[in-house]
DNA sequence: TGTCAACGCTAACAAGCGTTAGGTAGGGTG
DNA sequence: CACCCTACCTAACGCTTGTTAGCGTTGACA
């Protein structure tokens, strides 16, 4: 079914399989011996490296958020000269998001895709870092949009949000639409509306 | 937990205690066992009313999709007057889209939120359905967007359609945000980009 | 060379899963 | 009256789940 994978350390096998299968399958549809037979070693192994399921999955979501937090750090970083271009910077940043969400592996789309079907004792182990993420997002609209009120640019968040997160569910990385096409029209879209 | 639900007949309550639960914790992470104690009945006495927990999915979501495109329908005969105002007819689509997603109980919204961990053999008994409705929304832009090819129709559909469905994880009917501040929000940004 | 931790295995556990068989109470109809 | 259909129950089935305990093997380091 899935082909196990390679000679990296056991420990992150374990955790690549279970970032796959939670992709793919949710969490409470995800087994232990599913993760185990993926990265090629049996369930009870599983616990030498993760005290539980819960643990194991707070460990993936975790692991995504880094990588996010990263890609939006970075971002700011390179942008320098052009920081005062809004223009700019929004699809910089709508870029960085799309490419840890889409081409980033699972890790990051476990967040999008599964958070959801976790559990509340995970949720809330997660929700930190998921609110400093969305803090970021939040400062950045504030710089770009002074005109509106915290309220407004908390919806148009939300509502760029929803447009980017949902491409996980249908965009395809050998299809005709590239991520650098969907991060323009998506921050095109956002900025100026529709364009005939 | 979950209180029982009031005194409609049998079948129905099975439905919308179903439904219910598949929102809230996905498809694999709800029991027969809750479904029947939310419903005020035994585990076995399920499987009066459906063959299986795969074909009491499928019922809940078949009938989320038939007020979608009822929604849909209605909004269409509605408009009449105005269905040469391209802004007009958007807005009332996306507030016919949200309301049926955000107010008319749980069955429309389990198709946003939880079809995505069906198994496979769900999901090509509903998909059909699904393809219908998005059709009509891809008739609907061709006929908005005269200018744009069948591409961009569909990315730019894909954008609003991912919008609209991410407020099922956030928006609260009883907050500050009205649904019909919402729908004219989601469709002025979608039409003419952030208004400052 | 001896020791120890890291890593994996086997085998089993109690609990919970979807599902089924067979039974019971009650109302409607011949 | 007898009959049957609807709606529900009880009790169990075979199976899978997350988890644990105890045992082997390996390689690094003293």
């Amino acid at each position: 079914m899935v082909a196990p994978l390679t000679d990296t350390p056991g420990r992150t096998r374990v955790l690549d399989a279970a970032a796959e299968l939670f992709v793919a399958q949710g969490y409470p549809g995800t087994t232990l011996r599913q993760i185990a037979a993926t990265a090629g070693i049996k369930a009870g192994s599983v616990y030498h490296h993760f005290d539980s399921k819960e643990a194991l999955f707070v460990a993936v979501l975790n692991e995504g958020m880094v990588v996010m937090t990263d890609a939006f750090a970075t971002t700011e970083d390179e942008l320098g000269a052009n920081a005062d271009d809004t223009d700019a910077q929004l699809v910089a940043h709508v870029r960085a998001h799309l490419g840890a969400v889409l081409e980033n592996g699972p890790y990051t789309t476990a967040h999008v895709t599964s958070f959801s079907s976790a559990p509340e004792a995970v949720r809330s182990q997660v929700v930190p870092m998921r609110d400093h993420y969305e803090q970021m997002w939040q400062d950045l609209f504030a710089q770009l949009f002074p005109a509106l009120d915290s309220q407004a640019l908390r919806l148009h968040r939300l509502i760029l949000f929803g447009s980017m997160n949902s491409a996980s569910e249908w965009f395809d990385p050998d299809g005709d639409v590239s991520l650098d096409r969907l991060s323009s029209t998506i921050s095109e879209q956002f900025l100026h509306g529709v364009r005939p």
